[in-house]
DNA sequence: CTGTTAACCTGAGTGC
DNA sequence: TGCACTCAGGTTAACA
């Protein structure tokens, strides 16, 4: 479900929610998720008080008053509401948080791709972050970075920035959406990027990261924000998803090609 | 190292 | 209605 877009929007809405909140009991129904939820994760994070909520990637870091973290990922269909308490239970909410202001954070996720995974304030650095690539809106994400990344590389450039040592936050459809905006084909070969062209994919790449921030995000089929509201980028998608329907530029055909087992729209007349 | 594929899981949608 | 089948926004492990 979620790529940067969402999880900016879930961890926005639920910041104000959780600053300063003191977790007062933790609740796991389902400890199988990606990977297996700490047993004693109930345990250490309740009694602490929720001091921020990041972001890195897709992935939403909680940082608590003792200076342990939690990370949480929402996988494909992984949501996390602010709820009342003794709001209904449904079927596939594995994880519960209650807070002092007497509403809780429910963690939901049918397809169980996500995580709840705990980060000790002595680990500095926490494996599944070490590798990630730049955050796209910061300095270090630039065109001659990924130019120089790209070079001798022959895998498809939507693969490529999709490839979150590359760059963090770009999934399926944003990745499909910025090769649109930059004119340049899915399956080229990352290495035969001109630099000119990198640094246009750079752009475009936190133009439509930028957007879709500001629009909540894209719900297609399930994605939420934390208080269940959806997104609307999906009005701006100009190839995700419209196979066969005219582009919106030229009216060219959209085509669709499988790239590494992912669905990728592409119009053949605006992108070469 | 690079590149490709399957795997993890459930639900929604489609076609018969 | 029901069944078989395909596909889905992410990420890693296992392979060639």
């Amino acid at each position: 479900m979620p790529e940067l877009p969402e999880v900016e929007t879930v961890r926005r809405g639920l910041e104000p929610h959780v600053l300063q909140r003191r977790i007062t009991r933790v609740l796991l129904r389902e400890p199988r998720l990606r990977w297996p939820v700490p047993e004693a994760l109930p345990r250490l994070a309740a009694k602490r008080r929720i001091e921020a909520i990041g972001r890195r990637g897709k992935y939403l870091l909680v940082t608590l008053d003792s200076g342990d973290r939690m990370i949480w990922h929402l996988g494909m269909s992984g949501r996390m509401f602010v709820l009342e308490r003794g709001h209904p239970l449904v079927k596939h909410d594995h994880l519960d948080f209650e807070l002092d202001s007497g509403q809780l954070l429910r963690f939901h996720d049918p397809r169980r791709f996500g995580a709840v995974l705990w980060w000790p304030r002595e680990e500095t650095e926490h494996v599944l972050l070490r590798a990630m690539g730049p955050e796209p809106f910061t300095p270090a994400f630039n065109g001659e970075y990924l130019f120089e990344k790209s070079r001798g590389r022959s895998v498809a450039v939507k693969n490529f920035i999709m490839d979150g040592h590359i760059v963090v936050g770009a999934g399926n459809i944003y990745a499909a959406e910025s090769l649109f905006r930059a004119g340049i084909r899915p399956t080229r070969a990352a290495g035969k990027l001109t630099r000119a062209q990198c640094q246009l994919l750079v752009e475009k790449i936190r133009e439509v990261l930028g957007e879709a921030v500001e629009l909540g995000g894209t719900t297609l089929r399930d994605f939420a924000g934390a208080r269940g509201e959806s997104g609307y980028f999906q009005q701006e998608l100009f190839v995700y998803g419209r196979e066969g329907q005219s582009c919106r530029v030229c009216g060219s055909t959209i085509k669709l090609e499988v790239l590494g087992a992912r669905q990728s729209c592409y119009c053949p007349r605006c992108q070469r």
